[in-house]
DNA sequence: CTGTATCCCCCCGGATACTG
DNA sequence: CAGTATCCGGGGGGATACAG
């Protein structure tokens, strides 16, 4: 794998020996998307084993492009931040996904739904500004999932800060929103709109909440792209 | 590797499903420059098993990146075309390259030197503009090489095509220049220039030939991006 | 020239448990 | 919370030879 090389003087060469290993081109979509965190990397990337996660980690801070510092928030906790050149493959991670979501096939994309994962997303993507200045909790309930899984909140402070629960956070609910896996997926990465599933999703609450949920969701950074495969 | 993918639906994840397995970025530039048969490509991909090379070539040929086609030209052979989905990988290779150029250190670009590697390179950025209409016959030697790998020709036919020798073609020498390795790839490559090495290369010549080396050579694709790694 | 066929090693990386 | 330790299997891919 990284097993040697390529022994090419060429920079694309060069590059891929670093970027181009397993895991590693998803790591650093977390990692530039902002997650700084050993265990929020981990529910970023949940099918990496920690023990790869770890090694990719070092093996990145050794390329150059992150830095394993001490938090400053919080003591005996370390961080994971780019360095310029990790910022600077922020254009990379965006045309691979331009080009992933230009280009392959969405039923291809959609055979991997996963509920925490997608909340993970919209939590982060997630935009407070058109929601009243209050707490505001929205449950989502994946009616097609066994219930151990199907039920999310996500409570966004006056602060603009996100929460995200997967058991009731005990606040009074603002919105609830039900619908299935596949069709919220799908809106969140702009294969479809709200308004194109309203059949599949069904709103009850705070109509104004509900009126502008197609803003404050945000979406997907690779929404924008077109889709040129079906 | 490819072992199972990522079960994520983000486009980072699928596409670099599809590229980002061992040696399938750097068959993809060698694609993207525009090498269709087989074999050429095994000379921009040397290090790679025949074995592997078909296998990645199926692989990119079901992900609808390229085309397996009959040549126009000589019955038989057949030729790997970009799809417009390979394409479009384009801005993808670049930013990766672009990227290597800027930050992976010179110093470990120049430890993968490989003659038949940058004559294949150089043969296909040549520029024939600045050149006479006859033909042009450029003799390489790399004085620190053995001799069985030290001499190279460059060939330009008059209607700017070019070919590569590893024989002596038996023309007339227009040029011959006389360098080491390292100096000729970190020209080509953009970390130096004719004029700051030029008491580390000899041209001895047509004079006009000589003087306009550092137009027609070309350059690698890369070599104007600026470096910022050392 | 354009690939296939085969062999086989090695090590990648998945799983799981555990520790400071 | 932030990783490490250990085990182990599967298969990726390197090497080589050969075939249409």
């Amino acid at each position: 794998m990284t097993q040697a090389g390529y022994k090419q003087f060429c920079p694309v060469a060069m590059a891929s020996e670093v970027l181009c290993t397993r895991w590693t081109m998803v790591l650093m979509r977390e990692l530039v998307a902002g997650t700084t965190r050993f265990n929020d990397l981990r529910r970023g990337v949940p099918k990496m084993s920690p023990a790869l996660l770890s090694t990719r980690l070092k093996e990145l801070e050794s390329a150059g492009v992150i830095e394993r510092l001490p938090s400053r928030a919080e003591k005996g906790v370390f961080e994971y931040h780019l360095t310029p050149a990790g910022k600077d493959l922020r254009p990379v991670i965006e045309a691979i996904g331009n080009w992933g979501q230009k280009w392959v096939e969405s039923t291809l994309s959609l055979r991997n739904l996963d509920p925490s994962l997608l909340m993970w997303d919209m939590r982060r993507n997630l935009d407070p500004s058109p929601l009243p200045p209050l707490r505001t909790a929205v449950q989502f309930l994946y009616s097609d999932l066994p219930s151990t899984k199907n039920c999310w909140w996500l409570v966004i402070e006056p602060d603009g800060e996100v929460d995200l629960c997967w058991s009731d956070p005990g606040f009074e609910i603002n919105l609830y929103v039900t619908t299935d896996l596949r069709t919220m997926t799908a809106i969140w990465m702009g294969l479809a709109t709200l308004e194109s599933e309203r059949d599949k999703i069904e709103l009850i609450g705070d109509r104004k909440i509900a009126a502008t949920m197609q803003v404050w969701l945000g979406l997907s950074p690779f929404a924008k792209q077109k889709k040129l495969a079906s």
